[in-house]
RNA sequence: GCCUGGGUGUCGAAAUGGUAGACGAGCUAGAUUUAGGAUCUAGUGUCCGUAAGGACGUGGAGGUUCGAGUCCUCUCCCAGGCACCA
């Protein structure tokens, strides 16, 4: 073969590589394991672009890397098949949401080959088929065993377009995450799983990781973890407990703020102050969360209750008032107002005539800071942190405090109202009390006798064949749960159904989750930074909780990735915009590993950019250039290319534990620009440069290690080592008043006036010192000699 | 407001405190061709200069240092996240 024909080459090994099965792992007698694994993604009828391909491609690149260390790699591909958009086409088309999503996964696969990645096909999942949602549902079905599932009534984020609740990490800044539609406010009855329990191992876990930081910070962020303490306020008949974390300011307290939902607001409201509070509650309920924080920000609304509490020090009658910026959900429903020293309750307390006490000196008002305390009886000249302890400490010793911790995080909702999800496996009994399902009942099929038009409820709920199956299960007047399961409890277990995905007998092996997790490497992209990584962590920590998994560490994923976004025009890429790069024409024109190559080379892989359609052209002429090496092997210049890869070498080890591919690859193009220039090309060093590119061009490496008379796989043989070339110690750089003037080969172990003799002999230096005194030199051993005539 | 990241040519970017802009795109000139989103060769930060060479340049202002894109202080701008969380 003359030139570089991708097309012959790509076809050839594509095939070869499947008929050897290259890429299938025989899991359970592997010892020296490696899992690399890829976000599975959800199978959307647009298709891959070239976005969806950097993340592939970064972890092909690893899996293969892994491998030619010796390692044995799975890399595993499924798809996350449940979901809204599948379930939205079928009722446009007035078709059934199966049909969509299998068409979709075979478009899927077929492009994902494309890529040309190691993916042991053989076991691939789909969450949307029974033999996997009976195991989520299994999965549920543990959590309702240990009481960690739980039905509860409560206000919830509704989506009017959709037609379903929404957890809180599904409302983006008061909208739907999938629609974008403003969410409203429901009260129903929901299924929740308890991931507040977990709320201080999962905040503590994160610092074992290894994840990027501003990841591990979103986390910490959104459990968001409070220290401070309960403090109880004694009214006439009830007392009110009150959260807060500056204890330290207690001597301010001029007031008490309950939430209009309180559930204490009716037992205080005197009778005057009835119709006021009445009116207030209602409007506070009709409005959403978004609005309530709008119309705060103007003025903090609230209305007095009437009641009076006892301040325990200072013995004052302190006020009970509501308002709408206390949120019910946090901490006790209920704060102390310290106006000096809050801005929220600053702005209440001047719009309501509420006294304001300065407690912590300062000169501003509201003053926010820590400082020392006056006002403050016995505590006064105390600093905050002190203060904080003392005053908590005191109240507790008269049982009316004690020390406390807050979480942000809320239980996780996971009911919703749609169709194309798993059946949650609940059965309620007459009076309806909910049961679990019985296991040999698993998989609880959804019901097909059903029109997807959603309507508030379940579309389930109206399909007669359910109705039917659960009497004839369970006996008269039983009926399933009609809500499905979120689809983020699919993705939150599947790293573990890869390992054994054809078991019928069981989730998933507890022996080969010991073998295979945590997982080695997760690729994916940012969006999933809260929701999909915390789901997981949760989950899998329940595993190994209740005994189901018995691995040591209780984190999936060890090592997490992020991929960046790649856009167009500053624009994210998506159908409905018209603005979807496709890869296949770049692959058809310039072959799979031009595209993988540029992928890798357009920029730092964490980095978000936008695509440059033309800079596929650089890493083509690269490819091209490679080919041509094959055909002019030749000894002349074994010795300084062989120094030269050893150069290469040594810095794309030291950039690939960084994942920094684009400036591996631009090492690569260096180090090729050079053995093309050259009249012939050392063999030695041409085999060991196409071992290190196989991970990024598997296709090209594979024909040209054909080439050069290998008959095993490039990905058979292991990643190179240097020649030991003693490498010639670059020369010392010599510069006058910190100008950079010449590099001298130089004896190392010589002295630095030794050296600079022989510099001022050196005419290029001698010129220029002419006129000039030397004050002084600077002398770094071996590397650098800076002469200092300035003063 | 708070928490993360970032500001370097026309663009993507590179630089263990030591010649800023490697590598690639684009552009310019030339070559080549079965006219392509092809390939090959050379040049390409700004200003002064025919040239040799010089000056200026990493958002801004200071500082540390023989030496700062890199370290420190302040400040401006951009992106992302959280946001009445007591």
């Amino acid at each position: 073969m003359k030139s570089y024909d991708h097309r012959a080459i790509e076809k050839k090994w594509r095939q070869v590589w499947e008929d050897q099965k290259l890429d299938e792992v025989n899991l359970a007698k592997v010892d020296n394991g490696f899992y690399c694994l890829d976000m599975f993604p959800y199978p959307s009828g647009d298709g891959l672009h070239v976005g969806h391909w950097r993340g592939f491609v970064l972890s092909d690149y690893f899996a293969r890397y892994q491998r030619l260390q010796g390692k044995q790699v799975f890399h595993p591909m499924g798809f996350d098949a449940f979901g809204l958009p599948a379930e939205n086409a079928a009722i446009k088309k007035k078709s059934h949401p199966k049909l969509f999503t299998d068409q979709a996964i075979k478009g899927f696969i077929s492009q994902l080959k494309a890529i040309g990645a190691m993916y042991d096909w053989s076991k691939a999942i789909n969450t949307s088929d029974p033999n996997y949602y009976k195991w989520t549902q299994w999965l549920f079905l543990q959590f309702f065993k240990h009481g960690l599932a739980e039905k509860r009534d409560a206000w919830v984020n509704w989506c009017p377009k959709d037609q379903t609740v929404l957890a809180n990490e599904q409302v983006v800044s008061g909208n739907c995450e999938r629609c974008g539609m403003k969410v409203t406010k429901k009260q129903t009855s929901q299924w929740y799983l308890k991931i507040t329990d977990f709320a201080e191992e999962l905040l503590n876990g994160l610092d074992t990781l290894d994840w990027p930081e501003n990841v591990k910070t979103l986390q910490r962020n959104w459990i968001g973890r409070s220290d401070g303490a309960y403090v109880i306020f004694h009214c006439d008949k009830i007392s009110l407990q009150v959260f807060t974390t500056r204890a330290d300011t207690f001597f301010g307290v001029t007031a008490i703020v309950l939430a209009p939902e309180h559930p204490d607001v009716a037992n205080l409201t005197t009778k005057e102050h009835q119709n006021a509070v009445l009116q207030y509650v209602e409007l506070s309920k009709e409005k959403t969360d978004l609005e309530r924080q709008k119309d705060t920000n103007q003025t903090k609304t609230g209305v007095f209750t009437g009641s009076y509490a006892l301040h325990p020090l200072t013995h004052q009658q302190i006020p009970v008032w509501i308002a709408d910026y206390v949120l019910l959900n946090y901490g006790t429903g209920a704060v102390m107002m310290v106006p000096a020293h809050d801005e929220r309750d600053f702005d209440f307390a001047q719009s309501h005539n509420i006294p304001i006490i300065r407690v912590i000196e300062g000169e501003k008002l509201p003053y926010t800071g820590n400082g020392k305390l006056i006002n403050s009886n016995i505590y006064d000249g105390l600093e905050s942190d002190v203060a904080m302890i003392k005053i908590t400490e005191d109240l507790q010793r008269r049982g009316l405090g004690k020390e406390a911790v807050n979480y942000r995080l809320r239980d996780w909702l996971v009911s919703r109202q749609r169709y194309w999800g798993a059946p949650i496996p609940i059965v309620y009994d007459p009076e309806g009390t909910p049961h679990p399902i019985k296991e040999e009942h698993l998989p609880l099929l959804l019901p097909t006798d059903v029109d997807f038009q959603p309507g508030g409820e379940s579309p389930i709920k109206r399909s007669k064949e359910y109705l039917t199956r659960a009497e004839q299960l369970y006996g008269k007047g039983w009926q399933f749960e009609t809500d499905t399961l979120d689809t983020f409890v699919d993705s939150s277990w599947y790293y573990l159904r890869f390992l054994s995905p054809n078991d019928d007998s069981r989730a998933f092996d507890p022996a080969l989750v010991k073998k295979w997790l945590p997982i080695n490497l997760y690729i994916g992209g940012i969006e999933h930074a809260i929701l999909h990584l915390l789901y997981s962590r949760f989950v899998y920590r329940f595993l190994i909780k209740y005994g189901y998994v018995t691995n040591e560490n209780p984190e999936p994923f060890q090592k997490l990735f992020n991929i960046g976004m790649v856009g167009l025009n500053g624009a994210k890429m998506s159908k409905s915009k018209g603005n979807v790069i496709s890869p296949d024409p770049l692959v058809e024109h310039y072959g799979t590993d031009a595209l993988r190559g540029y992928e890798l080379f357009l920029g730092p892989m964490e980095n978000s950019l936008d695509w440059n359609p033309r800079g596929i052209n650089g890493v083509h002429r690269f490819l091209i250039k490679l080919f041509g090496l094959t055909q002019k092997i030749g000894t002349e210049n074994d010795a300084s290319q062989k120094e030269a890869f050893d150069l290469y070498l040594t810095r794309i080890n030291a950039m690939m534990k960084d994942f920094r591919l684009n400036t591996v690859l631009s090492e690569a193009m260096i180090l090729v620009n050079t053995l093309h220039t050259a009249e012939s090309v050392s063999k030695d060093v041409l085999e060991h440069l196409v071992i290190t590119l196989a991970p990024a061009f598997p296709f090209i490496t594979e024909e040209l290690w054909a080439n050069l008379g290998h008959k095993e796989s490039i990905f058979l043989s292991r990643w190179p080592k240097s020649f030991g070339t003693a490498t010639s110690k670059p020369g010392v750089k010599v510069m006058i008043d910190q100008k950079f003037v010449d590099e001298i080969d130089f004896d190392e172990d010589l002295s630095e006036d030794k050296l600079l003799e022989m510099v001022r002999e050196l005419p290029r230096f001698s010129q220029r010192l002419a006129n000039h005194e030397i004050k002084r030199t600077v002398y770094k051993k071996g590397e650098l000699l800076n002469i200092i005539t300035r003063g």
